[in-house]
RNA sequence: GGGCGAGUGGCGGAAUUGGUAUACGCGGCAGACUUAAAAUCUGCUUCCUUUACCGGAUUAUGGGUUCGAGUCCCAUCUCGCCCACCA
């Protein structure tokens, strides 16, 4: 007896689409294009896990649908290969990380073809091939030339255990993104990106993307626009000014007090001889404190300057205090407290006694605004001289009006995304473009010497210098630039620099002249889908800024580079946690498709699992049901009687079924496609199929299970264009029609067409049925809802 | 603390503009085939009452709008995610 050998017929195809090149995509096919992406993998040692097989099928599903309906479909594949495990791994077993990576390549590549994805394999890149950085250097020297990459010394997060700074963006409570080590503050030289010029127009463009809403509230939430005045205080009896920033200038009247951050710039040069000895002490505490510490312990802390600045509203002196609850990194790093009306300064005057003064009465309750000196609403002012009386709103712009008119302060927009810190102290990384003079000088290493290539080296281990590995490969540092003896930087470039341009390199991968053609690139980006279930502000943020700065420069003619964005949730182990290999509750891929389930029960089962943007819990039972689905569709192919044609019944199934998976997969409802196809299967394999049902099968099944479908079109010699519905065969002349009781469902009736579609017969009809008649009974009737449109009748009675 | 989203059988989940709640799958029960098991096939499977029919209840809880509410509105509870000393 036959049986479905799913592992037979995947092996089959997959070498015959690799002897082919089926899934090459050609730069000069004039059919409308569709370009879409995964996001490219880091390839770990422990190869593909269920996640990458639920985001590469959602991508593959979308492909080979758009595919069969006559696009240029272009799916190209890559890696992302630079990183901290491939590093670390060397460091503990000396296989140096381009071996790793090589291998991990390697297997990965060979996992990805047993899933039989539809990728054009002409097309692959890895982001730590020379060949590839090469153009990840030139893109940072275009950012340099701009005055877009800049370097700068400043506080930032400092990892102790991986030995390198962070990008905000990879602190994540508190904690290093990679190993989960507490990061402090370190003052440091590094290099930066000037995303922060790009700001507004990162914020505006959101509203216009395709993309699921939570993503574009955290990227909103995290350029985080606010919009205030900053206003200069006059240090009493010093040179030095104040600037403080305000997203409320109308409170003005109550600043009584000022707040300096322990890091600001000025402390040193305004804080009295008494008071010098506390201060000192303090800002060595704040800076020692993790993020954590600060997080953990809120009580407001601090110390007086012994310092006072001038109100420049009421001329009156205010001392100056430092504390942590103001950051260094936010603003100007300095407030002017209004403890009358924000919640932090009203902590911090009543806990070291300091003046309160109110001067915002709420409009609708003004008796009892005394008890409420932390009130933030708006209001109308008082203890505010001539604005006395004003409301909040105006007052806001009156203020800044004077502010601007006497040169005291201006309007000013602050963001909470600082600019994107992109040196590491580590080896495994895109090396820097640029050497030092021996009076530190920058210097940009001219484009026709790149790429400058990664040293083999052997001693992988940062130490507590700062510095990379690579500051110990001295022939890599020493250098000349037009003769002169120079020192390369030894800090490589942040990861997601590599990938923040790979979306158009993957059209244009062999060019050596270019990091792109802007031709190819225009012709097939922006991208139409991009799916992936991670770095919702890292990654999407940093490829819609480089892809503004490359359109600024002419090379891109769009200034979106993802049109559609999938954000797939994560397959959690059967116990419903977070697979790990402690937990021992990882599903291993390979060891799914080897157990004899094959790759399109796979894929199917990870589609069918649920809606695609939610977690979900793998279950081992489940997944057999999937199999017994394609099981039963190969058998009534392959080993039963098929009709010798199909009849009403059997067409208005199937254009049914080719409407709602059709439009399933549009609206990227793949469980609901799935369904539809089981409901089919069951009807045909109850009710026997002919040619042209299995046909229409097969096409409709290729998008999740290609291997199958392939097999079956090849058998009853086929395309596999993507079928079209005929709304005609929707319409069936008889149907069922609902009747309720006082919105209750009594009755269904079956009535042909034309009795539906007159009003007048059709409730006649409804109130004949014996069961409507015992409820409606004696009753009064009080009203009939007929819908012929919606095949319901209602009978309202009291 | 602020913002957003969600709550449907034993389980994963369906219900596209308010119109048959529980599609599809898992699990469970019964039966067929078999010496037996597996596999496969058939039927049943929201809950209560009932041998069965009939009937009643039901989409976290309470209220509202409506002929009709899982879907809309208000309140409450629970969970999830994001932000969080951002001036």
């Amino acid at each position: 007896m036959k049986h479905y050998d799913a592992l037979k017929i995947e092996a089959k195809w997959q070498d015959r689409w690799e002897k082919e090149a089926t899934f090459r995509a050609d730069d000069k096919d004039k059919r409308p294009k569709f370009y879409l992406a995964e996001m490219f993998p880091y390839p770990s040692a422990h190869g593909l896990h269920v996640g990458h097989v639920r985001n590469f099928s959602i991508i593959d599903c979308l492909t080979r649908f758009y595919s069969q309906k006559g696009f240029n479909v272009l799916r190209p594949f890559g890696y992302d290969t630079f990183g901290l495990p491939a590093e670390n791994y060397a460091i503990k077993t000396g296989i140096s990380p381009q071996e790793a990576t090589r291998q991990n390549v390697e297997n990965f590549r060979k996992q990805a073809k047993r899933l039989g994805f539809a990728i054009d394999w002409s097309r692959e890149i890895n982001t730590s091939d020379p060949e590839y950085y090469r153009w990840t250097q030139w893109c940072f020297l275009k950012l340099y030339e701009k005055g877009l990459a800049y370097r700068a010394e400043s506080y930032q997060w400092w990892c102790s255990t991986d030995q390198t700074v962070l990008a905000n963006e990879q602190v994540e409570d508190g904690r290093c993104w990679r190993c989960g080590n507490e990061v402090t503050k370190r003052k440091m030289k590094q290099w930066y990106f000037k995303i922060t010029e790009y700001a507004d127009e990162l914020l505006e463009e959101i509203d216009s993307l395709d993309w699921p809403d939570r993503i574009k509230t955290m990227q909103k939430n995290w350029i985080g626009r606010s919009e205030g005045a900053n206003i200069r205080f006059k240090v009493d009896g010093d040179k030095y000014d104040i600037e403080v920033f305000t997203t409320r200038p109308d409170t003005l009247f109550g600043a009584t007090f000022l707040v300096l951050a322990p890091e600001h710039e000025l402390l040193d040069k305004i804080v009295t001889n008494d008071a010098r000895a506390a201060v000192d002490k303090y800002r060595k505490d704040a800076l020692k404190k993790s993020e954590i510490e600060r997080q953990e312990n809120r009580d407001k802390t601090g110390v007086f300057t012994g310092a006072y600045a001038i109100n420049p509203a009421t001329n009156s002196k205010i001392p100056i205090w430092v504390s942590d609850y103001v950051l260094s990194s936010y603003g100007l790093g300095a407030i002017m407290a209004v403890p009358a009306h924000d919640e932090r300064d009203y902590e911090f005057a009543s806990r070291f006694k300091l003046p309160i003064i109110r001067v915002i009465d709420p409009v609708d309750s003004p008796e009892s605004s005394d008890d409420h000196y932390c009130y933030h609403g708006e209001g109308v002012l008082v203890n505010s001289g001539e604005y006395n009386g004003c409301s909040s709103q105006e007052a806001r712009k009156k203020i800044l009006n004077w502010l601007t008119a006497s040169h005291i302060g201006h309007a000013q927009v602050t963001y909470r995304m600082r600019d994107w810190l992109i040196s590491r102290q580590r080896y495994w990384g895109c090396p820097i473009p640029i050497a030092y003079d021996k009076q530190g000088n920058a210097h940009p290493i001219p484009v026709d010497q790149l790429p400058v290539t990664l040293p083999a080296i052997t001693d992988y281990a940062p130490d507590q210098s700062g510095r990379s590995a690579l500051a110990k490969a001295q022939d890599f540092v020493k250098c000349k630039l037009d003769g002169e003896a120079m020192l390369r930087e030894t800090d490589t470039l942040d990861g997601y620099a590599c990938s923040s341009w790979y979306l158009w390199r993957y059209l244009d991968p062999h060019n050596s002249k270019q990091a792109w053609s802007p031709k190819l690139v225009n012709q097939w980006a922006p991208l139409d889908i991009y799916c992936g279930g991670d770095h919702a502000v890292a990654h999407l943020l940093y490829v819609r800024f480089w892809c503004k700065f490359f359109a600024d420069e002419g090379l891109l003619s769009f200034r979106e580079p993802i049109k559609k964005l999938l954000y797939n949730g994560y397959i959690n182990g059967p116990d419903g946690r977070k697979m790990s290999k402690s937990k021992g509750n990882v599903i291993d891929p390979l060891d799914v498709i080897d157990d004899g389930y094959g790759a399109d029960t796979l894929r199917t089962y990870e589609l069918f699992i649920g809606p695609y943007d939610m977690d979900a819990s793998w279950s081992t039972e489940a997944i057999g049901g999937v199999f017994r689905f394609l099981g039963r569709f190969w058998s009534l192919c392959f080993t039963a009687e098929h009709l010798d044609g199909a009849d009403a019944e059997h067409e208005y199934r199937r254009h049914k079924t080719i409407k709602k998976v059709t439009e399933d997969i549009q609206r990227t409802n793949f469980n609901t496609a799935v369904a539809a196809l089981m409901e089919y299967l069951n009807y045909l394999y109850k009710n026997g199929a002919a040619k042209n049902d299995l046909v229409a099968f097969a096409r409709l099944l290729k998008p999740f299970a290609p291997h199958l479908a392939s097999e079956v079109l090849e058998e009853f010699s086929a395309d596999d264009a993507w079928p079209t519905w005929d709304e005609d065969k929707l319409v069936t002349d008889v149907m069922e029609v609902i009747v309720q009781v006082n919105g209750k469902l009594r009755a269904k009736l079956t009535l042909a067409a034309e009795e539906v579609q007159n009003r007048d017969l059709l409730i006649e009809k409804a109130r004949a049925d014996a069961k409507v008649q015992q409820f409606i009974g004696s009753k009064e009737l009080v009203k009939t809802i007929a819908l012929p449109e919606r095949r319901l009748v209602n009978f309202v009675v009291k």
